[in-house]
RNA sequence: GCCCGGGUGGCGAAAUUGGUAGACGCAAGGGACUUAAAAUCCCUCGGUAUUUGAUACCGUGCCGGUUCGAUUCCGGCCCCGGGCACCA
């Protein structure tokens, strides 16, 4: 064996022996239980960034301990690879977006491979291939049958200069991130997806899955299922009506006013007659789309001179739009009950309406309604028939009320809105319908999917190639002349179910062999970033019912486990262009000036000597342009050191602020196990460790190694805290090179030790224990090494030490046999010295005794 | 604004069910080896006080509470991060 440890000669050849044997490739195989490890796919952006390495090595240490748990596991990975970033790319470069996508994957691809990520390559998918759209418009033809998808007008972001439909992440400040023109909301046909016909399943399943409370959580909010009263106000002298939704009835008779979106269809009509109305309401479209943007932006309002009729007082009520009112959600007005309601109130306040209070606490509180809103539930107070009654009984009364005079009922809401799938962008799968002249519309059918994407484009930067060129739409439908829809899908329609098709990647003639499918699925295990715990997690999760309902899928949900990798942050810096626009740098670029406490004063770009601001930490990402690339790392200290560090520098969970240093002390100690592992075998043959024989520093050695295989193995499969299980394996290593070795038993035991060292690091540096294995003599790869258990008589102790407090605070150390009792121990502690000195004048009330931990004694 | 997290030494972190705060590692300082450097090895390393010693006091964002005992549970606040439906 060599003395030194060299990275990159074990990495290629750990490589290329997983190459030769296709250690990786996999197939069903019902005798043996199966194992599906799944890390979400990245999108090919150029190469590898940091969150990508810290994610894809949680799936492959997964994976690999569950390889080595005797498992069948499939661990696939493959490319989402329509997207902006493309489109963007390719006005900058001048090369058409799938050639620049194509070569990114190449370029990603090796480096994954170099990383030692034991994929099943022979799976690979990419999204933007045609075999793989395909099947997702087939699917979406098969939901329009079905009547599960729908065109309706819903709002983009429009920028007027270039008459182009702008992401939100295009709309910087309320403009147009190229032209510079304010973007306004405009209404444009788009399709949808049905999501809310399934929102009580995708509620109600979530009870099924083992996910950190937090995501539930999160995704239980989204959903937003609530409980109240559909109802309408008549509009005085009209026919019409104004739908309205209330989780609180109870408070119906505390509405003052009603509340508007601007594109309501009655605000619309109002404005006819009103010049200040239509200036209003047009002032009101110069916003970006985003939800937090309206839900932080100045709330303003306009009285429409419509009037309308409480329902059940028939009083008169003004009829108001206000800029926060979103049309997107529920029927685009709120009954606004400024007396309960904090947002009512405020708005209530700046535009002197009136405030009505209609609950009163339960207890006598003194309240005022005109300072701040109340908005606990309570007695109706000030209601009519309905004074008296708590807000539970009212919300009863009043439903039925409305019920009686048929303008309203009791329903079931969601904030879920339905998916709207429609992007105005080329790099993307084309939807797959077909619009008659006579304005119907039709599905592809299968035999002339996919609808292909033309690849070889040039892109303008303002219309995407397939709405510029004329012919690329024309059709004939039944000899009537038909234009194919020229619209693409929403990205997160692909990555909804690509999961699904690792199972049969390359299947021709269905979406997914169902035998296949329902071999692998669900997933056993999925790893992904934080930031996709609603949207894509939601989205895949809806699109697996949807293939149940197909008959494609057995099972109810997607991913049965699910770990959410913290995000890799790390710090931002920019400039301010004209026009409002931030130029960023990145941190490589930037130098850090600091004063003698090593606190940061400023920053400057190396380049040109001239300060940048900093922009605080955040999520690694091109945009921001903050990420780290980790080939450097790679080339300066192999893959192993790379995963080693990214494993050991904080919990999975936990997002990981990204610096270079400490990457040199995981080296570090791979030089150093070694080096260890060399001299070990130096000292030549290794006799049989015989366990009976030993003394008490060979049994606390034997001890600590089973101890570690004990803490390793729950660190990893239960605790999936791989920080913390590196650290046992560090120690024992520490406790090796401290033990001195005099006799044979003592060659066993580090012998013992460091070959299971060797196992419990195989996941996380897979090529050094490759190597290493091997010499150890055996000849099975350490893929294919089971996992260690642990001797259970080895972790034996013969004497205990426990912890003596004083009111709770440390005053000695006691050590007795395995064997003493409450009484023995409790007498110790009382006989200790420094013990007795802090309770010397104090009367002693109570002595507590936590087995294997502490003696606290409380003395008064 | 709304929803979800997080805050512990100079830094990344550990403390798993309310029970020894700071394991493991980085950086730093000191020493050994060396002509020298690198590498390697050894020692110190939260703060304050006691003029050797060990010990005492303080210390887990801030304020308060529950408890024999709180980084952990409860209430209120501050700061940071993620998501908010067209970034992926």
């Amino acid at each position: 064996m060599e003395e030194l440890y060299h990275p990159k000669k074990i990495e290629t050849a750990a490589q290329q022996y997983w190459t030769d044997n296709d250690s990786f490739k996999v197939t069903e195989d019902p005798g043996k239980e199966k194992f599906y490890c799944l890390s979400m796919f990245p999108y090919p952006s150029g190469k590898l960034h940091m969150g990508h390495v810290r994610n894809y090595t949680i799936g492959d240490v997964i994976s690999r301990y569950q390889r080595m748990l005797g498992k069948n596991v499939l661990q696939p990975m493959g490319w989402d690879a329509f997207g902006l970033p493309a489109e963007n790319a390719a006005i900058k470069n001048n090369v058409p977006p799938a050639k620049w996508t194509y070569e990114n994957i190449a370029y990603m691809k090796n480096q994954l491979k170099l990383l030692g990520f034991g994929y099943d390559w022979n799976r690979e998918v990419a999204t933007c291939k045609p075999e793989y759209y395909k099947w997702e418009q087939w699917f979406f033809t098969r939901l329009y049958e079905k009547g599960l998808v729908y065109k309706k007008m819903a709002t983009v972001n429009w920028d007027p200069v270039d008459e182009t439909v702008l992401a939100n992440e295009q709309v910087i400040d309320g403009k147009g991130w190229r032209s510079g023109a304010p973007v306004e909301r405009r209404e444009i046909p788009q399709w949808f997806v049905k999501i809310t016909d399934y929102a009580e399943q995708l509620l109600t399943d979530l009870d099924k899955l083992e996910w950190p409370e937090q995501v539930k959580t999160m995704q239980r909010n989204w959903i937003g299922r609530s409980e109240g009263v559909e109802l309408t106000f008549s509009l005085k002298g009209s026919d019409a009506r104004i739908q309205v939704y209330t989780t609180r009835p109870d408070t119906l008779m505390g509405a003052t006013y009603i509340a508007l979106a601007p594109q309501h269809p009655l605000a619309e009509m109002a404005a006819k007659d009103s010049k200040s109305l239509t200036e209003f309401l047009q002032e009101c479209k110069n916003n970006k789309v985003a939800e937090a943007e309206i839900a932080t932006m100045e709330k303003r309002g306009m009285d429409t001179g419509l009037v309308a009729l409480h329902p059940l007082s028939g009083e008169e009520v003004p009829v108001w739009v206000a800029n926060f009112v979103l049309i997107d959600y529920g029927s685009g007005a709120v009954m606004s009950v400024p007396a309960h309601d904090t947002r009512d109130h405020e708005f209530a306040l700046k535009f002197g309406l009136p405030i009505k209070q209609v609950i009163a606490p339960i207890d006598d509180q003194d309240i005022d309604v005109q300072e701040e809103a109340y908005t606990l539930k309570g007695i109706l107070v000030n209601s009519g028939e309905f004074t008296g009654m708590t807000s539970e009984e009212a919300f009863d009364a009043i439903a039925e009320k409305l019920t009686a005079v048929d303008h309203g009922y009791k329903t079931i809401n969601y904030r879920l809105r339905d998916w709207g799938v429609s992007r105005q962008r080329y790099w993307g799968a084309p939807i797959p319908m077909l619009n008659l002249e006579d304005g119907s519309e039709r599905p592809v059918a299968l035999q002339d999917l996919p609808v292909e994407l033309p690849e070889d484009v040039e892109m303008d930067g303002v219309k995407s190639p397939i709405k510029a060129d004329p012919e690329w739409a024309k059709r004939t439908v039944d000899d009537q002349p038909a234009l194919q829809e020229t619209d693409t899908f929403d990205t997160f329609m692909e990555s909804s179910w690509y999961y699904a098709r690792y199972c049969s990647p390359q299947l021709d003639d269905a979406m997914l062999d169902k035998d296949a499918a329902n071999y692998w699925l669900p997933v056993d295990q999925y790893v992904g970033g934080i930031e996709h715990a609603i949207l894509h997690l939601l989205y895949a999760r809806f699109f697996h019912k949807l293939m149940r309902d197909e008959g494609l899928v057995e099972s109810d949900e997607p991913f049965k486990n699910l770990l959410c990798q913290g995000m890799v942050i790390a710090e931002t810096y920019y400039r301010n262009e004209d026009g409002g626009k931030k130029t960023y740098y990145n941190p490589n670029d930037v130098r850090v000036e600091m004063d003698d406490k090593g606190k940061i004063t400023g920053a400057m770009l190396i380049s040109d000597g001239q300060p940048v601001e900093i922009g605080g930490k955040e999520k690694m990402s091109k945009s921001k342009n903050n990420g780290a690339d980790p080939q450097e790392l790679i080339d300066r200290y192999g893959a192993d050191t790379v995963r080693l560090f990214t494993m050991f520098a904080s919990p999975p969970e936990q997002s990981l602020e990204w610096h270079d240093s400490g990457v040199e002390g995981m080296h570090r100690f791979l030089r150093r196990l070694w080096k260890q592992v060399h001299s070990h075998f130096a000292g030549g043959e290794v006799p049989a460790l015989q366990p009976e024989s030993l003394g008490n520093k060979q049994k606390a050695l034997r001890r600590k190694t089973h101890e570690t295989i004990k803490k390793v193995s729950d660190d990893i499969s239960r605790r999936m805290t791989f920080n913390t299980a590196i650290a046992a394996v560090m120690e024992l290593l520490n406790n090796v090179s401290r033990y001195a070795v005099r006799e044979d038993q003592d060659r066993a035991i580090v012998h013992e030790a460091l070959e299971n060292a060797i196992l419990l690091l195989a996941p996380i540096v897979p090529h050094f224990c490759h190597s290493l294995w091997q010499e150890f003599g055996h000849s099975e790869p350490v893929i294919d090494a089971g996992w260690p258990g642990f001797d259970e008589s080895a972790l034996e102790k013969d004497e205990i030490e426990m912890v003596v407090q004083v009111n709770g605070k440390l005053r000695a150390r006691v050590s007795a046999a395995a064997e003493a009792t409450k009484e023995d121990w409790e007498r110790l502690a009382l006989e200790n010295p420094n013990v007795a000195k802090f309770t010397a004048d104090k009367k002693i009330a109570k002595v507590i005794v936590v087995p294997g931990r502490l003696i606290n004694i409380v003395a008064k």
